[in-house]
DNA sequence: ATTTATTTTGAATATTCATTCATTTATTAA
DNA sequence: TTAATAAATGAATGAATATTCAAAATAAAT
């Protein structure tokens, strides 16, 4: 019997996200994918189950991977609670800029996924802003942060501040330098605008 | 000869904001939007010239606005700069809160828009843009704002935060105050997540 | 070499909808 | 009343493309 040579359900997938991030999810071609992914037609259909369903598993990685690593910080005892924070900006930092086209598809393309198939969206981005939304709570229970700030405002507020962000740089990154984005959305979510002298 | 009566360009307009924002834009239909706003299918087609048309004026409208809200400010003497600063977040607080579907077709079609057709999108965008940055500037050569923020990254904090904050309302209002969710927008813009006892 | 099991293929299909335009309807002016 | 003009209509068109599936190709087992 025959065996599969390369990875093709790989392969698949990375194509993908760089055709979506292209052309986004509703004008990218399934022929487009499969030109570059170096595969026929038909074999993206034995693969994943339509072109939603492409779209789900490149959420899932994301956000899969996202979730492991932030519960691994989580539990650490040995950091302060602004170390903690600042690590979790750096894993998402990191995370969306290893791959720009990711950022890409994912500042794109989320909310409307979100909207289009709410019980099916990867319940891993529910897990990893459950993740989050502890950490912040932790510092609030601790002094560290303001107790007067509403938790769940607080995570769209960062969120939606990061995925314009990371947007911009991945779509013009000579304008936006990663060191100085990184620097300035920690600065900006823990300090303000404000000038406190 | 025969007159309009009514006026089936701003009811179009209407339909399609609902409509857009219900399904998202691929997924919504003209004869859906036709139907809406009590119009024939051909009616669309005599004041807008395409689906794309019609998103596009509706970000025109919407900027348009902001524009001149923001241009009538900026030049106020009478004003501190946090005064100002405040001033402008209402705005486009007021301006998407007053209608929410409005407010979830630009979070969900703006990047998009933007990306299709980068030199169609609306002037005005620019042009609020523009506004906004030297409201900030302003403030940060009286040294009221923190001098080392970036403005170009700041902008895309606010607004990427905004829009996130906004969609969030525009879907589940109950669980987003309208007033918490402006105290927060405000205090985090200007003094961040820490505690500064 | 032949069989068997599995993978791969891509032309053909089927569906979906935005857009068109010939026709109808309504309004005003003569 | 009638003519002239503009507005409104919606069935028919045509283009686009996601998906299917019967056939072909390949690799291992016999």
């Amino acid at each position: 019997m025959r065996k599969k040579e390369g990875n093709k359900e790989v392969d698949i997938l990375s194509a993908a996200i760089k055709v979506f991030a292209e052309s986004g999810f509703f004008d990218a071609k399934i022929a487009k994918i499969a030109e570059l992914a170096n595969v026929s037609i038909g074999s993206i259909y034995v693969y994943y189950k339509n072109k939603d369903d492409i779209l789900y598993k490149i959420f899932e990685q994301i956000w899969g991977g996202l979730y492991n690593n932030l519960d691994s910080l989580v539990s650490r005892k040995d950091l302060t609670m602004v170390e903690k924070y600042d690590a979790m900006i750096d894993m998402i930092f990191d995370t969306f800029t290893e791959n720009s086209a990711t950022a890409i598809v994912v500042a794109h393309e989320q909310q409307r996924i979100v909207m289009r198939t709410p019980e099916k969206f990867t319940p891993y981005y529910e897990k990893f802003v459950g993740l989050g939304e502890k950490i912040v709570k932790e510092g609030i229970k601790k002094g560290t942060f303001n107790q007067n700030i509403n938790v769940n405002i607080f995570r769209h507020f960062l969120l939606g501040a990061f995925r314009d962000l990371i947007n911009s740089w991945a779509v013009s990154p000579k304008e936006f330098p990663l060191n100085t984005m990184r620097q300035n959305i920690k600065f900006l979510s823990k300090y303000g605008l404000l000038n406190h002298k």
